[in-house]
DNA sequence: CGTGTTTGACCAGCGC
DNA sequence: GCGCTGGTCAAACACG
């Protein structure tokens, strides 16, 4: 069930990609053309899974003006979360506080915004928004580094903007009930591995498993966990209903 | 009582 | 200069 889950969700990522490659030629550069000055970021997306995601990041090679950069790292993730969750809260592992929220024109759904809990001390800002296109998408937009280590569920690191892409040889799911927050309830990762990280990536034979059995083995005592865990099985399947409505564009 | 959220008001940048 | 818009502030409020 994970093997096809992978492969649907890579089916499904690059569908995505093709249609923003093809709408970013036309409307996202004549929407981000009226946009104010911070915002000269080129977004590469790139859709996560089960309420959680990949980030994608744009601070080196996307800021035309070198000026308008210079004062924060600016970095964007994309979330998907569950669209009849009303919630803006996109749990990276720092604790942030709520400090504003604001309708912006071009979306109908607010726009939160977002400091580090270890502000001042730490610059850091997020905003959260809804995507326009796609509701069950969070935008959560990064600004500057945090400057101290996260403080919360660890095993979110890979959605950290300053973290990078996830390494495909740790855990690929990563089960985690205890809510950092007492507004955030338990919730289930799904980290699932890109499909290059199955062990059929001939570029790197390094990284392959060598004895089948073992891989048989660590699937079997994957499955058995996470079945065992009911909040696993419900997020589950509110992706996959999620990824079958998506489905009919 | 301390902490975090909500929300209206305010401010600054930008285009006309 | 004026109006629109995004971002921030801060008082009021909620909650444990």
């Amino acid at each position: 069930m994970l093997t096809v889950l992978c492969e649907r969700y890579s089916s499904l990522q690059n569908q995505y990609m093709e249609l923003v490659s093809r709408n970013s030629g036309s409307d996202a550069t004549a929407a981000t053309s009226k946009k104010r000055k911070a915002e000269c970021e080129d977004y590469v997306p790139m859709i996560g899974f089960s309420g959680k995601a990949e980030s994608s990041f744009s601070d080196e090679d996307s800021c035309k003006k070198p000026k308008d950069c210079i004062k924060a790292k600016i970095s964007r993730a994309y979330v998907r979360t569950n669209p009849s969750d009303n919630s803006l809260i996109v749990r990276d592992g720092y604790q942030w506080r709520k400090y504003g929220q604001k309708v912006t024109r071009d979306n109908p759904s607010p726009r939160a915004y977002f400091k580090c809990s270890f502000a001042p001390s730490c610059p850091v800002k997020k905003k959260v928004q809804r995507s326009a296109e796609d509701p069950s998408i969070l935008v959560a937009t990064y600004e500057g580094e945090h400057n101290h280590a996260q403080h919360s569920t660890p095993a979110l690191s890979s959605l950290s903007p300053n973290s990078g892409t996830s390494n495909p040889r740790s855990a690929p799911v990563s089960s985690s009930s205890s809510a950092p927050t007492k507004s955030s309830p338990p919730t289930v990762t799904l980290e699932l591995m890109k499909p290059t990280g199955l062990g059929n990536d001939t570029k790197n034979p390094t990284q392959q498993v060598d004895e089948p059995a073992i891989q048989k083995i660590l699937v079997q005592q994957m499955a058995a966990s996470l079945t065992r865990d009911p909040t696993f099985t419900a997020a589950l399947a509110a992706a996959i209903s999620g990824k079958v409505l998506d489905h009919k564009w």
